[in-house]
DNA sequence: TATGAATGAGGCTTCATTCAT
DNA sequence: AATGAATGAAGCCTCATTCAT
């Protein structure tokens, strides 16, 4: 049963997260402060530490949320792809939904390109794998699978910008498939 | 002869810069304190403001630095292309080489994609320029040049963070021009 | 019948006083807090204040407790005693069992030598009254009350120490019983 | 040369450990604050640490200052007698006066009976020290010497209670001399 | 009566900055 | 110009206590 207790302690946290976001998109992660968010918030001081142990935990939580709302979808695209295409288009086009859906509610990764969260590297990991099992079954060429891995990286969150300042999903998508479809016939062969 | 004092005050610029570097290197910037920076200084706290107003003017006279190292090689490399591949190959090559170098002394970019400094804008002003500059050449197809400029300079990043590690200049030169050479000719045109 | 409930109350402030000793015992009144109390216990936090105003609160049940245990033995020891050695011998050795059962089960006085709760200072009292009752019946020599009781309170609670840290009951008792018998003789005459 | 400033320091120094003294005797170590003792001060709460780094720091300091005067004269006053009353009356009449000095000027032990501090250990080790040479030298008889002490130094704490009180500090000592030297008689031999 | 989340005062400490020397 | 102590705002966090359920 859904008391109205547990109903507030939900509710809670969630108005703590969305504090949260709010600052470490405004201040970044190392200028905002525990009490930025609680003076972002009709909450006490206290109340924070009965939910979140220090602003470390809080932003774990974040990234936590957002990663698994966004590595699924990524990972599946590549999965399925069944051609070198798919591959590229399917996983683009998966990342920039992802941020435009993002570019509404705010619920976007904080910062440009802060990537060395686990929950993150993670998921750079599972590229990095699913990079390898494309190019065991012949999706992608037999190259250097961290420097592709790299660059479709690069390319993926610098696109992204142009997705957050109102690009449009497809003709970008495009583009970076179009790019990297050309560009790994050209690549050097392992 | 006032010059022994403005020796003395160039030192002292020059003592504060280099606490700085490896302060911020260590800790990042938002982390790091300007009493981090003045501890690791043999000056007194109150001569910091003698020459900076603040952190934020330490990091900006870092950054300009930088920038003012990078940025004329880059764009000599890119005005001096007498072909597609070396206005790619001579840019990647001159970037990566300046990381390999900042590899060693330590005088690196301290954190990872921090692209909002003034110093670096112009930076990005300037490959734009040059990118539209190199279209009109017929040095580079017609295509989205604001797209094209983020797909180069995230490739650019990601992969510099290779060279911190050890990765070898030419090859990855050589992956990265390999990729853009191949992938320009996919391109959608405008 | 309320009977199950007042059990379950006698219960919780049992439990209560249960964790306040121990915790007490561990980090001393001062640096207790009732949060420290409370997580010792598995109560909740405001439970507590059903039993208890303040951590001072419990502290004097606690005080009371004990000194409910010792001062009766202490005065009858003192009433009965027949000649001063016993006066004397019965007065320490009823003090030093009494604190060396405690030794075991942790009950004990948490601090040292914090003789200012009123339940203490009614047992300095009494011991005065008893002090001035035995003069009067020719059992202690007329001197200095006052000074007497401070003299005998001191070695007491001083040689307790001993007793904690092991020393024997009975070898104990002849020494401080000694040293007054042969020092009462000496002393000035009031 | 003692320039303004380094007067200021000591003076700030001295200024902060009078406020903890009074704060300490007021509060008690334990529940008195680096608050309580900066608010006793027309300092700035920063200013503190430029001085001390934790309460415990200046308890220690404190500590220091207290045995620094009173163990020289406690030490001097046992190795100087030449008879077994001379040893005991000039101990007791030296911490007696001491404790009446600092009577008037606050400056005493901030708590009864708080004797597990270092300095005051190390002078609880010099009494026991000093009594075996004591009863080497034949000025006090063969007995249990941690127990005797025990037993001085019990008295001696208990009666500066009244010397506080404004008891008389040569009726004190003579009262505490006859005690022991009656009683050191009669003492159970080792 | 028991619960435990919410509260906000208040503890400790570090920081950027000023300013007398 | 250099110094470094003083300042007090502001950070983090814990605490005692209240109060709706």
């Amino acid at each position: 049963m859904a008391t109205r207790r547990e109903q507030t302690k939900l509710q809670n946290r969630e108005t703590i997260l969305a504090a949260a976001r709010q600052v470490f998109a405004q201040l970044g992660f190392a200028t905002a402060t525990v009490r930025d968010i609680i003076r972002a918030t009709p909450l006490a001081s206290g109340t924070f530490y009965n939910y979140f142990k220090s602003k470390e935990e809080v932003y774990q939580a974040l990234r936590d949320e957002v990663a698994l709302r966004i590595r699924p979808r990524l990972r599946e695209a590549r999965l399925q792809a069944a051609s070198r295409e798919e591959f590229l288009a399917a996983s683009f086009r998966a990342f920039f939904q992802f941020v435009a859906e993002d570019r509404g509610n705010r619920q976007s990764v904080p910062e440009r390109f802060r990537m060395d969260s686990p929950e993150v590297l993670v998921g750079f990991a599972e590229l990095r794998e699913d990079i390898a099992a494309a190019m065991a079954r012949g999706l992608l060429p037999q190259t250097d699978a961290s420097a592709l891995g790299a660059a479709l990286t690069g390319v993926a969150f610098e696109l992204a910008e142009h997705i957050k300042a109102g690009a449009d999903v497809e003709a970008t998508t495009r583009f970076a498939t179009a790019l990297f479809l050309g560009g790994l016939e050209a690549l050097p062969k392992d």
